[in-house]
RNA sequence: GAGGUUGUAGCUCAGUUGGUUAGAGCGCUGGUUUGUGGUACCAGAGGUCGCGGGUUCGAGACCCGUCUCCCUCCCCA
């Protein structure tokens, strides 16, 4: 034998009745989807480097997958650069094109490219893997799916109303039982560096800020000192290490602590239009929570920061989204808005198999398997399942006349839902037994009779 | 990218301080005579113990390297 295959490290295989649950999945989430008027599009798998690099920051170009250059194009290597050991702009010259790392980046390269086709606003989903050079861990691949809904060409309030709903819809239907839906505004964030005097270091307080959960006030006060934000800086932010309550009282908190910065107050007025009109809308399962320390990595984003976390499952966010007033401008199309959303399948997969909270058939099996008795009997079979078949019901006929006791081993494997017998006995009466593998319940009926019980 | 951990049959794992032909359960295949599965009984197949090197008379067990899994950080879906 060969040497044992595998297959890459954070990637997997997925079997019958995995895909039928990813497909359950995806189904559940497109229907939305489409209720809220977004269309499918669909973009290739690999851009052209240039499109992605530079447009998540540092950490998200280290984890783009290059694809190498090959034939007369490895001659542009740049030796130059290997040589004066600048690496990053030597695999620059080694690769032309990269896997997609988002979807929302190459839908900023797709709406500036075909403008002219489209009108706006412009709704559109998007259900495709993408790839991460990343370390895999728990929840975490190196190829996952998104599946993204995203609006440009409009800065209504209105969308992000949608999106929250949407959340709502999507995890309601996948039988989430409990579901926190984060909002934060990202002009809040400017105002609590405008506020502190320290509009340059916006990111750094952000990312510290984002850590409040996880180390704590006394950690975040340790990054923000390591990232040269001042004590006085400092004095000012840590007032928003005690904000809490309802959400109205976070808002009150807030409007006091940004009274002074426009951008700042602008952000709590967004927010507040949302949560009013959500509240207005209801909500099936989900909670809103306004949460401050909510950041986001990505740069682009400039108004509103959603994040989803599952109650009671140990997993990181399984949807996050935002609003980038000028995501295309990066692709020479400045002034237009967008505002979208993702859900990450590959999470929402595990943790429905962690909460087992799959609909009962949700797997890939068949319904109707005819049992092999001999040439004659299979013939008659399979001009069976060919109007079967057209009627929409899934059959197939047991490939050849082995022990009745194999035939029904392969049945329950395949948890086939009936098994017709047809044997030399039932072609002459003309009398097929069909029996329900779940009930162990036989009964016989005719040709017409078997159509007409799974049509209905 | 930094640190830690794991790796034995298809799956879940056992395997005493290194010592003969590496085990179990589940699954799989066949059987328990006539055309009926999910239960029972019987039998069988299946492992160069992640991979490569080293220490030793002898290594699944010890050492080094490497890959993978999982975990923490980073970042995120």
């Amino acid at each position: 034998m060969a040497q044992k295959p595998a297959i890459p490290k954070g990637t997997r295989d997925f079997l019958p009745d995995e895909v039928a649950r990813r497909t359950y999945i995806f189904d559940t989430i497109k229907s939305v989807f489409k209720t809220y008027g977004f269309a499918p599009i669909e973009t290739p798998s690999f851009e052209l480097s240039s499109t992605l690099l530079g447009k998540y920051g540092e950490e998200g170009d280290r984890l783009i997958f290059r694809i190498l250059n090959s034939g007369e194009k490895m001659k542009k290597a740049d030796l130059d650069a290997l040589k004066s050991e600048n690496l990053a702009r030597f695999a620059n010259s080694l690769a032309e094109k990269a896997l997609r790392y988002d979807l929302t980046v190459p839908f900023a390269r797709f709406v500036v490219q075909h403008q002219n086709d489209l009108s706006f606003p412009f709704k559109r989903y998007q259900i495709q893997p993408v790839w991460r050079a990343d370390r895999p861990q728990h929840g975490r691949y190196q190829e996952f799916y998104q599946c993204d809904a995203d609006v440009v060409g409009s800065d209504s309030l209105l969308y992000e109303v949608d999106f929250v709903q949407i959340f709502d819809q999507v995890l309601t239907n996948l039988q989430i039982p409990g579901f926190t839906i984060k909002i934060n505004n990202r002009k809040i964030l400017s105002g609590i560096a405008e506020v502190s005097g320290e509009s340059d270091k916006l990111i750094d307080i952000t990312v510290a800020i984002d850590k409040l959960d996880k180390v704590g006030e006394e950690g975040v006060i340790k990054e923000l000192l390591e990232k040269g934000v001042s004590e006085n800086a400092i004095g000012i932010i840590s007032p928003l290490f005690q904000i809490g309550g309802s959400n109205e009282e976070r808002l009150a908190q807030m409007k006091t602590f940004l009274k002074d910065s426009e951008i700042g107050l602008k952000g709590i007025e967004e927010l507040e239009f949302v949560l009013n009109q959500t509240t207005e809308l209801g909500l099936e399962r989900a909670e809103i929570e306004f949460d401050v320390t909510l950041a986001r990595g990505l740069n682009y984003y400039t108004g509103a920061i959603f994040e989803v976390k599952v109650h009671d499952v140990k997993m990181g966010s399984i949807c996050g989204g935002g609003r980038y007033d000028d995501l295309t401008g990066l692709f020479g199309l400045s002034g237009l808005s967008g505002v979208g959303i993702s859900f990450g399948a590959d999470r929402i997969y595990d943790v429905l198999n962690e909460l087992d909270l799959y609909p009962e058939d949700t797997n890939a099996g068949l319904t109707l398997l005819f049992a092999n008795f001999g040439d004659k009997e299979a013939a008659y079979c399979m001009k069976l399942t060919k109007k079967l078949r057209q009627i929409g019901v899934d059959c197939e006929v047991y490939p050849s006349a082995v022990k009745m006791q194999k035939q029904f081993k392969y049945a329950d494997n395949r948890k086939v839902k009936f098994v017709a017998l047809i044997g030399d006995d039932e072609l002459t009466k003309g009398q097929l037994q069909v029996k329900n593998m779940e009930s162990g319940e036989q009964k016989a009926m005719t040709e017409t009779e078997l159509l007409q019980f799974f049509k209905g």
